[in-house]
DNA sequence: CTAGGGTTAG
């Protein structure tokens, strides 16, 4: 075969599809030789070879986390002729699920001329994606147009209410479903965590390993459910959620090999939020192969445990071993400098975040540093600090400046932040609904009432103990 | 194996 020829590009493409250097070249080589070109006088065994090449490159770059490029790769296909097919759109509707400005809606009709939309993957991509934009309405559209859907289809509408925090329909249409995998389970679990309802997610894991899907070995709980679970006994503040944690952890043990990144990540996190920070050091040293998430959990157990030193050793330590940190990383240290009261260290640290690690503040590192600089007394600064965000601040920087205010006693500027989060009350800042660490306390309890109902009405039973999770 | 879809943390 020869190495120029379209097949052998193709065949080196799919092997090296998570080598982006190499992708590069093989796709500059394809431009200059001109394979990615349609060409209707070409032999009918090739004429869709610049559609497959295109696909592949589409996957590629996907797979590299560049959402723009993957949509404009889409662009340079239509330009150069070549026909999508039914394979094209999956990957694109993912690109377009997180990237801006949304393009998710001219895909779906793009898909719709091309007559492409009764491909049962397009169906549940598109359902995903507007579940993942918070578009529950439009994924039970796309979900009822599915003629004969089956566990996956089932699942990616299940998802959908798990994520956009209607548990009461998720546990109404898991209990409908005649059959369910791991990942329908996993949903639901997750879908609790991620609404703050961590008792429930916690007895949703009970009910499953009781329920004949796994007494009967046709579902096991995985990495994915362990992880799930496991952050909800870390959050949740009960003796016996910690129990089940550490059941979990020993159960993790015996049966796997070694803790994955998230599952040592996830234990990491569990025993540092109990306060048990030997152990989690302990855990944070036996992992084979951390990630930066691991780090972010050490520092953050550091951190919380009036540990500031250590967190930023630990920050240090993490930068030495090449580790880039993340927005998440930087929350971390930020804290840790707000609890220490190191305003120098923090406010270079906030300077550094884009020159230096090229992370882009969002809301919650603006709402550290007020809480840095309220903390340590320097009311005047905070307030210009929030006159300079190059965003309205939301209710989590002025719960900050508030709380600073109580601290230092500035009654006047307390009444009026007061005032202003009074204003933020009725809203809900759903967006910000997962940044649970700021927004502690806010629009936590309006879904929870509806829920417990719910779970009531769907006729979840009181849990019998298992072979090896004790009942609480 | 033979392009593409659903679940995972801080």
């Amino acid at each position: 075969m020869q190495l120029s020829s379209p097949e052998y590009l193709l065949r080196l493409l799919k092997h090296l599809i998570n080598h982006q250097n190499e992708v590069r070249q093989i796709h500059s080589i394809l431009l200059t030789k001109g394979h990615l070109l349609f060409d209707p006088n070409s032999p009918p065994l090739s004429i869709w070879k610049p559609t497959l090449l295109y696909n592949t490159l589409i996957r590629a770059h996907l797979n590299f986390g560049q959402n723009h490029k993957t949509l404009h790769l889409f662009t340079r296909m239509l330009a150069h002729n070549a026909p999508p097919n039914a394979h094209t759109f999956p990957s694109l509707i993912k690109a377009a699920t997180f990237s801006l400005p949304p393009s998710g809606t001219s895909l779906h009709g793009q898909i719709v001329r091309r007559g492409v939309l009764c491909d049962s993957f397009i169906q549940t991509s598109l359902l995903s994606m507007y579940s993942q934009l918070g578009d529950l309405l439009n994924a039970r559209k796309v979900f009822d147009e599915i003629s004969r859907p089956r566990v996956v289809e089932y699942n990616a509408m299940l998802d959908a209410f798990s994520r956009n925090g209607d548990l009461g329909s998720a546990v109404l249409f898991i209990n409908r479903m005649s059959n369910r995998d791991v990942v329908s389970w996993t949903s639901v679990i997750s879908g609790f965590s991620r609404s703050g309802l961590f008792r429930e997610a916690i007895q949703f894991f009970r009910e499953m390993i009781v329920h004949a899907d796994v007494t009967t070995g046709l579902v096991k709980p995985n990495e994915a459910t362990y992880v799930s679970v496991l952050s909800s006994c870390a959050n949740l503040n009960e003796g016996g959620a910690f129990g089940l944690g550490k059941q979990i952890h020993g159960y993790i043990i015996r049966n796997e090999e070694a803790l994955t990144v998230s599952t040592g990540t996830a234990l990491v996190d569990l025993y540092g939020k109990k306060g048990y920070l030997k152990d989690a050091m302990k855990l944070f040293d036996q992992m084979v192969v951390r990630g930066v998430c691991t780090w972010n959990a050490m520092i953050f157990s550091f951190a919380d445990n009036g540990r500031e030193i250590q967190a930023l050793d630990m920050f240090e330590k993490m930068r030495r071993e090449g580790f880039l940190p993340n927005g998440i990383t930087l929350l971390a240290v930020l804290s840790a400098c707000a609890r220490a009261k190191l305003v120098q260290i923090g406010l270079e640290l906030f300077q550094a975040m884009w020159s230096e690690f090229q992370v882009l503040p969002i809301m919650e590192h603006y709402g550290c540093v007020v809480d840095l600089l309220g903390k340590a007394g320097l009311l005047g600064e905070a307030v210009e600090f929030i006159k300079s965000m190059p965003f309205d601040p939301d209710a989590s920087v002025w719960g900050a400046l508030l709380g600073a205010c109580k601290i230092q006693g500035a009654i006047e500027l307390g009444n009026e932040v007061g005032f202003k989060l009074f204003n933020f009350q009725p809203q809900t800042c759903g967006q910000y609904v997962t940044l649970s660490h700021i927004n502690a306390g806010l629009q936590r309890w309006g879904p929870a009432a509806d829920v417990r109902k719910a779970l009531k009405m769907s006729g979840i039973r009181k849990v019998p103990a298992s072979s090896w999770i004790d009942p609480m």
